[in-house]
DNA sequence: CATGAATGAGCCTTCATTCAT
DNA sequence: TATGAATGAAGGCTCATTCAT
């Protein structure tokens, strides 16, 4: 719901014929959904075609392969993924602010975004081979990134923030924070009992994401000791 | 080889047979090379079988199944790993460098283990279903754990560290950060061309592992701003 | 040939493709045939489609599996038998001669069927564990038995049968007769040396059957001693 | 219990090794179940080494293949039912009651030793292939048949019985009766709801296998009508 | 556009049997 | 005599993909 490029929607009841946009985003839909929840290999054409309005053969029609509607299914999270780092709005605000905003935003899209999660674990397992590929995805520019470079120059030249860690890096530690939350979800429950998506722990963990880039980026030298 | 347990080992060159115990490992070590490569859809038993000494009939003399052959697995690398974990020392350091010493630690683990970390992400893909039913895994206690809790209450008590970060939060921290480099890695070099395992950052990476989560853990109003 | 639904029939020569119908019936055919030849655990699927102008993935397209095969073989075969019982006519006999000739026309029926014979035989060994739970099956009424229990009444009113057995126990009677002839045939043949199918001694066996069922209901005080 | 040939006992507790003639006989009490309760491809040599006392490998040390233990026995079977058919004792009886017992005594034998009827019922499924190829099979004399030849002989000389319907006629139709009982058990509860081998009906079936002979042999044309 | 039918390659698993000690 | 380890052949089943209509 919320989020029609990822979560698992069902076919609308009435089968509209004819519409091959909605044809195309319903199988979209659906394999998503197959793809995030039994991995690549895992997923079944068959399911797929079963869960869709359609046949099996339109999934052929329309993206050519399993491996094509895997590459239809990463292109389209990577795009909504995208679109949604814009929407983060940071005008104003200091650098220490911003930093913690950014932090705080991505941990709130990946917790609430797990199939996304789950598609780039499970391309992960199968080395990038899919989205290297794939032109769409080096076309998207990390809207994230720019933003960090902007925050990260400000912070360091007001004397806050540390000069050695770059946009990438920071980037790599937000996410590594939110990302474990929804990837490692399971392993960490049946290893110590926690569940990290606990809505209780939410609040916790969401301030926690802010406050630990900020406190890693902040120039320890500059506060003495 | 610097691992006997998830490294990908050549079988044997002869063919000793009457080596049960051989014969079992042989087949866990290419295991666990061909499960952590292709997932545990992808893994194929007859690839399995022709990279051991023996054959494929041997897997199901000893493991009974695809599943029975992954848990153990599974099993078999967590016992790695919580073994390796007793090997850091950290006698007579002070929270903060014991704190960082674990933190670096960790990241030294992962990033020479790349299979352990890539069989704990495949697990997640399967909503750590596995390892859920192992009576193994649940018996193992983690020392890191253990010793998290000490070093964070001798923290805590000195005035050092926050009081609202608990041993699990600061593993979940020092673990996101040394398990993204190696899970995500293949993403992150596809979306953004920085390798994050390039051996020359790797020093830079792991000081950072440790800056990171004593800058986190310590409690910022001590030192005031 | 005589009866499609049991005998074991060559494919069509000219493999018609897209003719469904066709393409079930022809493995239903062959299936029998291999079934009722070498017991359930001992069919071989790979021998079955190989008998037939379809491939082995057919055969689990249209019956899922070896044991839904075997159900349909069985449920044909039992849907053949009741239809085929529709077909005595024994309008305007008296309860006497209704009863020879049922028995008589069960003869017929099983020596010339014997791989309906063979497959309930084998069912059996099985503990009917799968015609039980077949709701094909359960729906069939038998019109022997229905038409056993008017010619019981008939003959119990006049007099003539044993009040104190049913039309069950009749049934029984006449089956096991028949059924004996081609389900122990072969044992019956190693220990004594006779062939119980021996076409000399048909017309024999066929009259012994009617005689048999006849004396056994007939009600000895009747006619004293 | 009452027939240590059939039936499936446990292995002795104390593991007495050294006594070839005993790990014999348990192996042949445990196949005999095993190959009676599961069918010639159905039983398992696992399965029989598993509820025995000793190994697999001695299974193919005394019986040298599964044939070979199978065919060990169906003999050890057989020469059972033939020690047993010698206990009848019909001495001083008239050849009408003599049948009636012989019938009776067939019934019951074969109501109470399952096991030797499933046998039968396996065999016939593979075409009596294995006890065709015994020697011992076909050195038991049959005690039935003999009996059965005195008794009509004595019946057709005293105008009692048919002179058309000769021994093996006869064991035929007593044999067939009793078989059913046990062979059809399963198929005839599933079809028509009623279990013959209940405790309620034996006595009205035992009296009934009796009747039933007596009466088909009976010369209909001597008691007029 | 749409669909049921069909396919070939390959996957996991099992079984009777034998070897080395 | 006894036993755990080992094996080759085959068996049931599944999957992505394509064809005919």
């Amino acid at each position: 719901m919320g989020d029609p490029t990822l979560a698992t929607t069902e076919a609308t009841p009435d089968a509209r014929r004819r519409d091959p946009e909605r044809t195309r985003e319903d199988i979209l839909t659906v394999a998503t959904a197959e793809f995030a929840a039994e991995g690549y290999t895992g997923a079944r054409i068959d399911d797929i075609a079963a869960r869709t309005r359609t046949t099996k053969r339109m999934i052929y029609y329309y993206f050519g392969s399993k491996e094509g509607l895997y590459l239809a299914v990463m292109e389209n999270a990577y795009t909504g993924i995208r679109t949604l780092e814009r929407e983060l709005d940071i005008e104003g605000l200091g650098p220490v602010d911003a930093l913690r905003a950014l932090a705080e935003h991505t941990y709130d899209h990946h917790t609430s975004h797990p199939n996304f999660v789950r598609l780039v674990a499970i391309e992960n397992v199968h080395r990038a081979e899919h989205i290297t590929r794939s032109a769409v995805i080096h076309e998207l520019n990390s809207t994230a990134i720019d933003t960090l470079e902007r925050i990260l120059k400000l912070g360091v030249e007001a004397g806050l923030f540390r000069a050695d860690v770059d946009a990438l890096d920071a980037h790599m530690m937000i996410s590594s924070y939110a990302i474990f939350h929804v990837a490692n979800r399971y392993t960490f429950r049946a290893l110590f009992g926690r569940d990290l998506l606990d809505d209780e722990r939410h609040e916790h963990y969401r301030a926690l994401a802010g406050d630990a880039i900020v406190a890693a980026l902040t120039d320890v030298r500059q506060t003495g000791t």
